[in-house]
RNA sequence: CGGGGCGUAGCGCAGUCUGGCUUAGCGCGCCUGCCUUGGGAGCAGGAGGUCGCCAGUUCAAAUCUGGCCGCCCCGACCA
């Protein structure tokens, strides 16, 4: 492609719309250009881009053996009804009414749809198993979109449904698509973190997300530093009865006592004025669950994980009771709750339950509040003042706590953008959407089901903050829009002209991707351009042609910075053999 | 949805506090011509704006007031 016959709008200052680098990059270097917040254009040089990781992704899941699908993007209510997955994911879901005034839903996922399609086409085990995908555009209305493609209302996502007659067959169909994963993403060139993570909305039991390391990621998740354990904060458990740093070594227990806190109602504000840290305070949390009220007491600087409270329950959600509920469970104002009288109020064992996490059960003559308007209780302790119910592991993993895996404490805490996750999903939907077959034995059954996403866009806005420099981006050559791109310092020269030309029409007939800058302007633009594209290999036609042995081309490597002049009859060869093996 | 910020030419911004001194500016980009060609050249000429929208105050509004819309950031939320 000829510059000239291009649509290439570079920038040469960072958009003011944008804050995060591959976003202002992605505008800075052509390849988007937003419509309205969440929704973006693809320019050419994005196109080829998202092509690029498209074929990769193709490639590499019908290497798996999966096999290709499109479904629709308009979805009818119904199935989203018969899961229950209408109201779980609420607002998320675009709704939109035919001109009969019959509800219509942009498809956020799946899962509902390919269940039905496969319930109505597949009945019998001889069928079993398969795996099926798509690459498709997915909507969803989020509360906030940013960091440009990263988290956009409207994005391509390759989805994936696999379907077995067993959990050994999941298991298979599991392993298969996380190595066809990790094969993508490497050969994308990126750096991702295979992360054990909570089901969530989706359901089932055991997930992994792929998740690529950068500031600009949303995705929390911890890193071993000894073992490479990965792992989401929010499923992490914390495998020992307490944190050794906050022991009171021997020291006596004190008698309780009672202490005015006017309007000091967080943990920060008690903190200072009784001058205590928060790891000598428990908090007390009222949750909401099906079965009734829970008091969950945590240690001032620890931060209670509903998940971990959910399944401990066996509730499909724990909430936080709002704060009416409060007072009535505790019979104060919200922000003085405390374990302490609770009992009396229905507490152990009646129909509060009182959940201590295991960090709580070390200390000793704490700080909580006393259920009553300003009021906070010093030197309070389990068993002297209140009992509690059961313990357990209930808060979010912190960096001081040890591996889950290994025991070390050397654990860090890492943002990143999630690639990629995949999940086991078992039956959750083909029991809802009646996906069953006939074992050998004429037995109904429902299938095994997992499911598997990437977010296409995201490699390429990962792809960027993984590898650029204060000049532009540095792609790999897997997903580069071209592979070369030839500078000709002055098209107007006719040496050069012919030169860059041959050079331009010889690359072409070896199917070596090629863009040709064959603008008039100065030499810096084309230089500052290149570099910002981040095309691999650039190519300048110009004052060496006069070399006196004969004539060169020099050719710089953006990612390394190297460059080297090669003899214009030489210079073919020597890119083709750079550019294969890719 | 709560908090904060922004909206002036294709892009980046000044002007708004203190209404009139502007025919609404600057840099980049764009168009024409000349010139130049190894790291965002130079000279000359030129095009491009309902100052987000609506209403109000005023002799007079980009500037003050009210409402609305849009965009960005933080939070809550989210596969």
């Amino acid at each position: 492609m000829k510059w000239t016959n291009s649509f290439i709008p570079t920038l040469k200052e960072d958009p003011a719309e944008a804050e995060s680098l591959s976003h202002k990059l992605m505008i800075r270097a052509g390849l988007i250009r937003k419509l309205s917040a969440g929704t973006y254009n693809y320019l050419p040089l994005g196109t080829r881009v998202l092509n690029k990781v498209i074929n990769i992704v193709r490639e590499e899941m019908d290497g798996s053996g999966s096999l290709e699908v499109l479904l629709p993007a308009l979805h009818p209510p119904e199935p989203w009804e018969q899961t229950g997955r209408l109201k779980d994911f609420g607002d998320i879901i675009f709704k939109i009414k035919d001109r009969s005034g019959k509800l219509n839903l942009l498809g956020p996922t799946h899962e509902e749809i390919i269940t039905l399609l496969v319930s109505n086409e597949i009945s019998s085990y001889r069928q079993l198993p398969v795996i099926l995908y798509q690459i498709q555009t997915k909507f969803r209305d989020e509360i906030r979109p940013r960091f440009g493609v990263i988290r956009s209302k409207e994005f391509i996502m390759m989805d994936a449904y696999s379907f077995d007659i067993d959990e050994e067959g999941l298991e298979k169909s599991y392993r298969k698509m996380y190595k066809a994963y990790c094969r993508i993403f490497d050969r994308c060139g990126l750096s991702y973190h295979i992360i054990e993570a909570d089901p969530g909305l989706m359901g089932g039991k055991g997930s992994h997300e792929f998740t690529c390391p950068s500031p600009a990621g949303e995705d929390l998740f911890i890193k071993c530093g000894n073992c490479n354990y990965s792992a989401n904060p929010n499923f992490a458990p914390i495998n020992e009865f307490g944190d050794k740093s906050s022991e009171t070594p021997n020291s006596s227990l004190k008698p309780l006592k009672d202490i005015l806190t006017p309007d000091k109602s967080s943990i920060e504000a008690v903190s200072k004025f009784l001058n205590v840290q928060p790891t000598e305070m428990v908090k007390t949390m009222v949750c909401r669950t099906p079965t009734g009220q829970i008091a969950v007491l945590l240690r001032g600087d620890h931060e209670l994980n509903f998940a971990k409270l959910a399944r401990l329950v066996s509730a499909p959600v724990v909430e936080l009771s709002d704060e009416k509920t409060i007072e009535k469970v505790t019979g104060g104002a919200m922000g003085f709750s405390g374990p302490v009288g609770l009992s009396a109020r229905g507490g152990p064992t009646g129909n509060i339950k009182i959940i201590a996490d295991y960090s709580v059960l070390e200390m000793k003559n704490f700080v909580t509040g006393a259920n009553k308007k300003d009021m906070h209780f010093l030197n309070v302790n389990i068993n002297r003042d209140f009992k509690i119910d059961r313990s357990a592991d209930v808060r979010i993993i912190t960096e001081q706590d040890p591996c889950p895996s290994c025991g070390k404490r050397m654990l860090k805490i890492m943002t990143g953008i999630e690639l990629g996750h995949i999940f086991k999903l078992g039956t959750k939907y083909s029991e809802a959407l009646n996906a069953c077959f006939l074992d050998e034995k004429g037995k109904r059954l429902p299938m095994i089901m997992g499911c598997y996403g990437i977010g296409v866009n995201r490699i390429i806005a990962s792809a960027i903050e993984n590898s650029y420099d204060e000049n532009g981006i540095i792609w790999t050559n897997s997903i580069a829009p071209y592979q070369v791109i030839i500078i000709s310092i002055n098209p107007a020269d006719k040496r050069i002209r012919e030169v860059s030309e041959k050079l331009y029409q010889d690359l072409r007939a070896n199917s070596i991707e090629v863009l040709w800058d064959d603008r008039d302007t100065s030499p810096g633009v084309k230089f500052k351009d290149a570099d910002l594209l981040g095309i691999p290999l650039i190519v300048t036609v110009g004052k060496g042609l006069k070399d006196k042995v004969g004539g060169k081309v020099d050719i710089k490597y953006r990612s390394s910075g190297k460059k080297e002049s090669i003899g214009v009859d030489k210079v073919l060869e020597h890119i083709s053999s750079r550019v294969q093996g890719v």
